[in-house]
RNA sequence: CGCGGAGUGGAGCAGUCCGGUAGCUCGUCGGGCUCAUAACCCGAAGGUCGUCGGUUCAAAUCCGGCCUCCGCAACCA
């Protein structure tokens, strides 16, 4: 029985197409999942949609269209995009699909039962005509934001959870489990910011709209999203379902992988809400940073707004995974910009990995007729190609376990590097001019056909379909190469793609 | 005095926890090679590490002030 790894994204919510910065997040949660199947791990990879809250009825309601059937777009949309970028999940939660809501009203009246959510009175500054509550920040010269009209002080019915109660046991959990929240920097800032002050009992319902998962025994309160979302991850296995065989054998997560704008959601209130259900906690969380277009986020009204259709369109499908995946640091926001996947395109796919393998499978051909001579000898270049081969793997696995994602690409490279480095130094073209030399260019080639194989497999898990092309020009499982080599990623002009894209 | 992150050669980043000749990739310049996608290999130039001050034999690294940029700021997903 292989050992079990539970990860999940976080579930995109519907309000319209995500973004290069969003599909960011599925890759990455994709690569590592294709890694520890890899290394042979028992996974489950989900992902799915989080699609309601006020802000959906109102983008509905702006269309035209009733809740569920723009949800239903949208959610599309999002698969599509998701299945586009060659992910591999093992389930798409939709939090409108039924055994999902009727999981949540389950635990919302477990919790009810059991005290942890108790009946109360919300009250904060409204605005009548908007029927809307306003935070005095969100307040614009202390009046309403949306109309400018007068707010008073109001007040409504409303669920609350005690999260006051578990503030002490989750400090706890927190300092007992360092690991749990990743990176460290996050972790201080959801200390600071949340815990020190002291946690305030949780609104978890609303009567202001009424798309949601409605409370069952309460009609007119509808469940806060925050509490239907986050019960996705467990009611996707089955959890409070007559079913629950995925619950028992996957849950807890290893890894929730999620952007750090939800961090306050998936390490105060998801371990709390778990702590009050009486189960485990999820092992840890993992807040990404976020992907800069340029030097600023990604918003429609700026305009900056980058799509992955679009990008694989102009680069193809492995070269956007790449540089996402490559360019994204572990802590720090990255950026995206056109010239810079250009230049990294040009670089590291086209020259130094394509170029290597493009040369190679050119030699085999012309100097051995295309078929790999066997059999290997050490000499000095050799064994350093041997050993920077070994070290370089072992260092892959060790990054991935800590889903330093862009480092272990990295480490791929430098085997790459050193490949094309023991071209220039064992010198195969003149090798081939003096027939006596033959088992010397055999032992050159079948090094290189060797360093070549094991790139693919280790890429297998960024760039599957590259992979694949890898190992369908160095003939893997036969003894000849591909006749006629293609390179595996065209070089790009700069100037003329930069023409093209400003269309 | 709300909380947190960032400011390192032309570009993007690492190094900062545990002070000790400033590193990587791209770009630029020079050289080599010709198997290969004007690719590959070698070498060089280029930075007072935002700023002011402090601690120290020694600071990008520790401490304090300031400037700039960014995110969050609890009922908005």
């Amino acid at each position: 029985m292989n050992k079990k790894f539970y990860l999940t994204s976080a579930i995109t919510y519907t309000s319209r197409k995500p973004h290069i910065g969003n599909t960011y997040e599925i890759v990455l949660c994709d690569a590592i999942a294709r890694f520890h199947r890899q290394m042979g791990y028992d996974v489950f990879f989900l992902t799915g949609t989080d699609e309601h809250g006020q802000k959906i009825q109102e983008l509905a309601a702006a269309e035209g269209l009733n809740e569920q059937k723009y949800v239903d777009n949208v959610a599309q949309v999002v698969r599509d995009i998701w299945d586009m970028m060659n992910c591999s999940y093992d389930k798409f939660i939709r939090t409108t699909d039924d055994y999902h809501k009727t999981a949540v009203q389950k635990i919302f009246k477990k919790l009810y039962d059991q005290g942890d959510i108790y009946k109360g009175e919300y009250s904060g500054l409204y605005c009548i005509p908007d029927e809307s509550f306003w935070t005095e920040a969100q307040l614009v010269d202390g009046k309403c934001p949306d109309c400018g009209r007068d707010v008073v002080e109001a007040s409504e019915e409303a669920y609350f959870f005690k999260i006051s109660a578990y503030q002490d046991r989750l400090m706890k959990h927190i300092d007992e489990n360092p690991d749990f929240i990743q990176p460290q920097s996050r972790k201080n800032e959801m200390i600071n910011t949340f815990l020190k002050p002291g946690l305030q009992d949780l609104c978890v319902s609303r009567t202001s709209f009424t798309w949601g998962v409605p409370v069952e025994f309460d009609p007119g309160h509808v469940i806060y999203v925050w509490l239907d979302a986050l019960s996705n991850y467990i009611t996707a296995l089955g959890f409070m379902q007559d079913d629950d065989t995925l619950y028992k054998k996957y849950w807890p997560a290893d890894v929730h992988v999620i952007g750090k704008d939800i961090l306050r959601f998936h390490t105060i209130y998801w371990p709390i809400i778990l702590m009050a259900l009486g189960e485990p906690l999820p092992k840890q969380i993992f807040g990404h940073p976020w992907l800069l277009s340029g030097t600023d986020k990604m918003s429609k009204s700026v305009g900056n707004v980058m799509y992955a259709d679009d990008l694989v369109k102009h680069f193809g499908l492995d070269a956007v995974r790449y540089y996402v995946l490559r360019e994204m640091p572990y802590a720090n926001d990255g950026t995206i910009t056109y010239e810079n996947i250009i230049s990294r395109y040009n670089a590291d796919l086209a020259n130094t990995l394509g170029n290597l393998v493009n040369r190679t499978v050119s030699m085999v051909n012309k100097y051995f007729s295309g078929v790999i001579p066997s059999g290997e000898f050490g000499g000095k270049f050799d064994d350093d190609l041997k050993s920077t081969r070994a070290a370089s793997s072992q260092k892959v696995a060790e990054f991935m376990k800590t889903f330093h994602v862009a480092d272990a690409l990295a480490e791929i490279w430098v085997i790459v590097d050193r490949a094309n480095k023991y071209i220039d130094e064992t010198m195969p073209w003149v090798l081939a001019k003096d027939e006596a030399n033959k088992p010397r260019l055999g032992t050159v080639m079948y090094n290189l056909i060797e360093a070549i194989r094991e790139v693919a497999e280790l890429l297998q898990s960024f760039m599957p379909d590259t992979a694949v092309s890898i190992n369908e020009q160095i003939g893997a499982g036969t003894d000849k190469v591909t006749e006629t080599p293609t390179p595996l990623f065209a070089r790009i002009d700069m100037d003329e793609k930069l023409k093209e894209l400003s269309f």
